[in-house]
DNA sequence: CATATGTCCTGAGAGC
DNA sequence: TGCTCTCAGGACATAT
């Protein structure tokens, strides 16, 4: 679940191990099948030791650690966590990153273990994550470009917010919160917003984004996600339409939320705010 | 090229 | 109580 405001409060909390050297990397024993990590273990362990943490920053929803020619890309997907204490449970950590002098040290932890483990030579993330994979940054993208991406999407305006292609960073908790406060049907095919349209979407995704990240995300019924020292979210509360089927919608107070599938994932919505 | 579908994975919750 | 089934969805591979 974790989206671009969860990543970005992971990498906010995890700022700390800037200017600390790595002193081992490893792969805890773990009771589940191992997660995806390229290269192996071994020769990330050996490329990293010594290196010293310069930047951690954010790729759509993926957290960089950045340290000079090379870079460890960690990558939640849906319960991944990136945090520097307090694991929920041993038997799902994936990664640790120790720092020397016992500073402190990294864990990626991830219980369904979707997430991904990737150290790339800094040059190459342009090559491999961003031509042709990802899109601008949600946050980062301009109002002419967001309005041009979508007009050469034909398929619907929810679905289009989720690809990652067209711009990183909104998952699908988000897309109808974000939705639902411009007062746009999920359906509605992205090419052929109006512009008054564009325009109220693209507003209302900056402000979404922006509030939640100062919510420090969203943590759902399950309890998974928290901030790098162990902590919930609590955009959560000011959800308006995400997992309320069946509740009077907020805005109207007159429709029930509406729950559809679109893309095999689920949409939240008002049909009286939101018409199609 | 754009779009659609299958796959990975574990745990929570529903239903019987 | 304890079993089986379904669902949650991010991103990529593969198919149309």
């Amino acid at each position: 679940m974790p989206e671009l405001p969860e990543v970005e409060t992971m990498c906010r909390g995890i700022r700390h191990i800037v200017g600390q050297t790595i002193e081992q990397v490893l792969q805890p024993p773990c009771a589940y099948r191992p997660i995806r990590m390229q290269p192996s273990i071994g020769r990330i362990a050996a490329t990293l030791q010594g290196l010293t943490i310069e930047e951690v920053t954010r790729l759509g929803k993926r957290v960089v650690l950045g340290m000079g020619d090379w870079a460890l890309i960690l990558q939640p997907k849906m319960t991944g966590l990136v945090t520097l204490a307090a694991i929920p449970d041993q038997s799902h950590l994936r990664l640790q990153v120790d720092f020397v002098a016992h500073q402190s040290s990294l864990y990626f932890w991830d219980r369904r273990g979707l997430g991904t483990v990737e150290m790339l030579k800094s040059g190459e993330i342009q090559q491999r994550l961003i031509d042709g994979r990802l899109g601008p940054d949600a946050l980062a993208i301009g109002c002419g470009e967001f309005c041009t991406r979508l007009s050469r999407v034909r398929r619907p305006i929810k679905v289009a917010l989720l690809d990652q292609r067209v711009l990183a960073g909104v998952g699908n908790l988000y897309a109808s919160e974000i939705l639902f406060t411009a007062r746009i049907h999920p359906a509605r095919q992205a090419a052929r917003l109006s512009r008054p349209r564009k325009l109220r979407l693209y507003n209302a995704m900056r402000e979404i984004l922006q509030t939640a990240i100062r919510y420090e995300g969203s943590t759902l019924a399950d309890g998974t996600y928290r901030d790098a020292l162990n902590n919930p979210g609590k955009y959560q509360n000011q959800h308006q339409v995400y997992a309320r089927a069946g509740s009077p919608c907020p805005r109207c107070g007159q429709a029930s939320i509406r729950r559809i599938v679109q893309a095999q994932r689920a949409t939240f919505y008002c049909p009286r705010c939101q018409r199609l």
